[in-house]
DNA sequence: GGAGGGCGCATCAGCACC
DNA sequence: AGCAGGTGCTGATGCGCC
């Protein structure tokens, strides 16, 4: 906690929703849920206008279907959000060198660490004129949030939404967090805020006349005396600029159970070699591999081993996956199948021991090599997927607006264009083929905004 | 009734070692 | 040899967040 408001929290609006908006003219103040598609899938942002029909992120897409049966369902485009992501976090790092992203679309920046502001009035400047530059870099809007701390700052953006810039005034911290609910503080999830219910705690201001041993007592030592600090609006926690990860993983829900054991062996052993490709492009490896298995009934289970020593090498990540498969009973079925890798080495170093018992295992030589990697043979029909950029030789740029029956229906407009019309050609229509994302901005203006700030 | 993907953190239990 | 108490690692689970 300081005494001035210089912790900045930025946090873009409705990001994936407004980039596909920005990026498909006719999508343009129209309900667009970005998410999973399949029967399974959750709602990763909804645009302002979905909201309205009461669609929210982390939904189930089947019950935002209901909801909002007309709008536009997308599958996420990471790779272009990851591309204006950092176009975004480009501009925070000109602020400050103190800048903490906590997702594609979030981050803390410390204001005084990098003499962008040290008073109220040139915080206030200074969060005005990033979201400015955003605007012109990006043509998307992000809401601004200035105060003495991390917490407050968050607050304070998720007020400033859609499209805003809020300041709490030092000082008014406590009166602003009392008549919040307890769910507003950082830390306080389902779980802790129906516990803290059913102690008749509803209130921030409830929570901090508990005091701090009964916080204790009812959430354990490190969450109760975290909790009482933060109801008090104490929070020292620093903007931390570069956190290394320590983990990598990933998983796979399925749109229905799978019940052959030799089916689920096979898809941890994708996961596995999936993991290893993250791992390794990451240039990094590890020693503790993680199995994570959700049954039909949602039991979710993890099983894990650790080896003498990091390791980025498929055959043994795919074999310790396959003995922690070995432990676990998939009676039933199971719908989501993961594989993690922790305790990370920074840097990829000899595995000596993987190495030893790969040349005692002549057994199982060259397979476990070879058919690893990106060289698996492609689908041979082209799957057009919603969302997807196309381009036809005529009729220039488009995005996939649906697909089936052997036919794919294309909406031709750039970021660029006025809204555009809707053709359909039959799945293999010659000529048809993926395409790059298109800039959102004229390169001229993105160009012109960027020289600002380089050449002044 | 339905609930993704990817992470970090806390807690707890069991065990080895001192 | 048995016991009591730290400490540190491993493995499992649950919570929270975006």
């Amino acid at each position: 906690m300081r005494n001035a408001p210089t912790i900045l929290h930025l946090d873009m609006d409705a990001f994936f929703a407004s980039v596909e908006q920005a990026s498909k003219p006719s999508l343009r103040g129209k309900a667009v849920v970005v998410g999973g598609i399949g029967p399974r899938g959750v709602v990763a942002t909804a645009s302002y206008e979905a909201r309205v029909f009461g669609v929210h992120s982390a939904m189930p897409t089947a019950q935002a279907r209901r909801l909002a049966p007309n709008a536009a369902y997308l599958m996420p485009r990471f790779a272009l959000y990851r591309s204006i992501s950092d176009q975004v976090m480009a501009l925070l790092r000109e602020l400050s060198p103190l800048v903490e992203p906590l997702s594609l679309d979030e981050a803390f920046v410390d204001l005084e660490a990098g003499n962008a502001a040290w008073d109220e009035a040139s915080a206030r400047e200074a969060g005005a004129r990033l979201r400015a530059d955003i605007r012109a870099v990006t043509g998307l809007t992000g809401s601004v949030g200035l105060a003495a701390s991390k917490m407050l700052a968050k607050i304070a953006s998720e007020r400033a939404k859609p499209d805003g810039l809020v300041l709490i005034e030092p000082g008014t911290e406590r009166a602003l967090l009392s008549p919040m609910p307890v769910r507003t503080l950082p830390g306080v999830g389902p779980a802790t805020g129906d516990h803290l219910r059913r102690a008749g705690i509803t209130t921030v201001l409830e929570l901090s006349e508990a005091g701090e041993d009964e916080l204790v007592r009812l959430l354990g030592k490190a969450h109760g005396h975290a909790l009482y600090a933060m109801a008090l609006a104490r929070d020292d926690r620093p903007v931390v600029a570069e956190r290394e990860a320590k983990s990598v993983s990933v998983e796979d829900t399925y749109a229905v159970d799978i019940h052959d054991r030799l089916r689920i062996g096979l898809e941890v052993r994708k996961l596995a070699d999936r993991c290893v490709r993250r791992l390794r492009g990451a240039g990094l490896s590890g020693r503790t591999i993680v199995l994570k298995v959700r049954r039909y009934d949602f039991s979710t289970l993890t099983r894990s081993e650790t080896l003498r020593g990091p390791t980025d090498d498929p055959s043994v990540i795919r074999e310790a996956a396959a003995r922690l498969l070995d432990s676990v009973d998939t009676t039933g079925g199971v719908r989501l199948l993961g594989v993690g890798v922790s305790g990370l080495a920074d840097y990829t170093q000899e595995d000596l021991f993987a190495q030893a018992a790969g040349e005692l295992a002549e057994e199982t030589p060259e397979e476990s090599v070879s058919d690893f990697g990106p060289e698996r043979p492609e689908p041979a029909a082209p799957e057009w997927r919603a969302g997807q950029d196309v381009r036809h030789p005529e009729y220039g740029h488009g995005w996939v607006q649906g697909s089936g029956l052997g036919r794919v229906t294309v909406r031709f407009e750039t970021p660029l264009s006025a809204p555009g019309r809707v053709r359909t050609f039959r799945s293999d229509e010659a000529g048809l083929e993926p395409a790059d994302p298109l800039p959102l901005v004229a390169q001229v203006e993105a160009a012109a905004a960027e020289g600002e700030t380089d050449g002044g």
